[in-house]
DNA sequence: TATGAATGAGCGTTCATTCAT
DNA sequence: AATGAATGAACGCTCATTCAT
């Protein structure tokens, strides 16, 4: 019922009754509901505080989301997209596996940052889903780290990586890492998103270089 | 007005008003209230569903915590406290550095599973605490960081461990993926907590190591 | 605003904006409103489901109809004027009086059958009507009931019926039976509409009769 | 999990918390729900509407009820099992089997204007009880008519009544009969529940005679 | 120690209706 | 003649907490 997608992730810009200048309202809504996710966490934020914070009335959100949940959903499937799409671009390029490897860790700790309030909405509320659109999200997430998966796979089977290490459970211990980035990194901390990813791509490629 | 332990980790048992065989009401209420929490999720669970899971009155659990607000916090504080201590014995052991590291890395993963449940609420939910709990929480795990980010100084002062390593982020590292183990550890699967410690300790000390 | 009569009963069918084969949009909203009162009940049926079910907008029913409650009135007042014209060309024909009564009370419950749906919403309903729409359809149902009335005044009159009947009391029993067909008749049960009103029909002289 | 039962018909009465001369909370709701539901429909009264009137908040009636639905259900069983249990004693005395019919529906009638308002909600907003309490409703007046038919039986096997007359068919007429006073007996006017009753049984029995 | 009736504020959601286009 | 985004008020219901007993 509610659209799939309200995140204009390329494609033009299309004019609404808005002025130019005011975002159209599912997007001022899905903002507003970011940042109270994050700041307060989704059971304790009211839909009241987002549609005042977004500057609608409640009506006008539920025309647009299903419900409150549609709202999360549409928070975790944005960051899911962006993510994917990034990481199969640079799992597929032409570089060796090592360099592949490293760009892909990287590069998710450099959007993880970019989204970080993302993040941290998702892995606390999560639990909080229907079951279905809980499935859905988990089974994104579980094509995202096979991919990683089968890319460890092939440096070790080209002899790169160490023969000796789960390939399942480092995906785990890596993305572990990466998913707690909320708990402690802080934007106007010392270290950039790039910076972090660098270190975080090393301590990687460390473990499993043979 | 509640008492801030119940939990009797160690000492001889007491005998109480209850019957030998059944455990003591407040532990009754928090282990409810640990495996709901779990289960659904904090604000998911009513008050009422853990009364009745425990087989006691509203009443009663008013009359042993303050709130709802306090069983969460009495769940942190155990997992807390036994972590800090099989910790502090592990690190201040009188083995080799490395050695102590290693144990440390390995325990605290044994610890972790053990106590999944609590650990899944933990991070979950710890941003519904009251602030000022919250703060408490936080200052004891910043104390836990920050002994093992010692262990991994006085590695690098000794020439055990790389110098170009940030310790501060190496702790942060290593605790998130110990973090995120209640998102895909299971009691039931291949692997005991055990070989998981080793194995992430492995990981650990293979980044580490000069 | 809203016209006061879109059902056609007669007069010669008028070339509107529709294609043919496809029925105007007023009887439309009115068909699938009288479906969906009888299906779930006038308060539990939204609007929305009105329109999508009749393949239009809202805003095309609130441009043929003043509110969801014009809905419902029309729907009475089709079947009033239905029932009402039928039972005085019976009531007036220049049969016995006894013929008569029988004519008027078998056709009642033929055309209370044939109008189920809207006999069901009728007395469901009713007391949602705004009161100045439902002291227009009470009055004509009385008026109905007060030429029945006469009916059987005539006919004690003439010495056929007993005398010692209240006319108005026989009269609210009768059509108290007919108005409950909608709780117990099935279309698809064993029974016309035309077996029931016969019978219907016999009762009611039977214990009318002299 | 609401109990089944307030109304104390028969039993001593209990004391409670409530000084005497207060009714206990349930009933004070029970009949303010009675009472508006009657004047104003079902779904047309708030629960807000209700509590106000029994002299109570919410929460009290979310303690002793679980549902709006289920003061309706309430109603409707407590009008139930009087009619069945005052039938059941009339048709199962001692008399012959035209005054056994005769006194269960002359007593039908005086209940049902003893019980008037009940009736008026039963028929209107049956619809909107769930469908299993609305199941267990249905089964319940099935069984009601099922006793009369069988008295209606019993009188044609004796030669007493008519044998051409479908015994299923004379319920569902009377019944509905009765089931419609609500829609014109008023209280207020010239006949007392008995006449009406005494006059319906009439019109029933010369119905039946042989 | 413990009960459980009662509170009261707040929640997510619905929906008939309006109106600029 | 028709759209559909937006309103705004109300709704049924939940729940942590209190308190007389």
């Amino acid at each position: 019922m509610a659209p799939s997608s309200f995140t204009e992730e390329g494609g033009e810009p299309v004019a609404r009754t808005q002025p130019s200048g005011q975002e159209p309202v599912p997007q001022r809504l899905l903002s507003a509901a970011t940042r109270l996710f994050a700041e307060q966490g989704f059971e304790t934020t009211s839909v009241q505080q987002i549609v005042d914070a977004a500057g609608v009335t409640k009506g006008a959100m539920y025309h647009y989301f299903g419900s409150k949940d549609d709202l999360l959903y549409e928070i975790y499937a944005r960051v899911l997209r962006v993510q994917m799409s990034r990481m199969e671009q640079a799992a597929d390029s032409s570089e060796s596996v090592e360099r592949r490897l490293r760009a892909v860790a990287a590069d998710v700790v450099v959007t993880t940052v970019a989204y970080l309030e993302d993040t941290v909405i998702f892995f606390r509320s999560m639990h909080l889903l229907h079951a279905d659109k809980q499935a859905e999200v988990r089974a994104e997430r579980r094509r995202y780290h096979e991919r990683v998966r089968q890319l460890i796979e092939e440096g070790q089977r080209a002899g790169v990586f160490r023969a000796d290490r789960s390939p399942e459970l480092v995906v785990d211990f890596f993305f572990g890492a990466v998913h707690h980035l909320g708990s402690w990194y802080r934007r106007d901390g010392p270290m950039s998103g790039e910076q972090v990813g660098d270190q975080f791509a090393d301590l990687l490629l460390d473990a499993l270089r043979a």
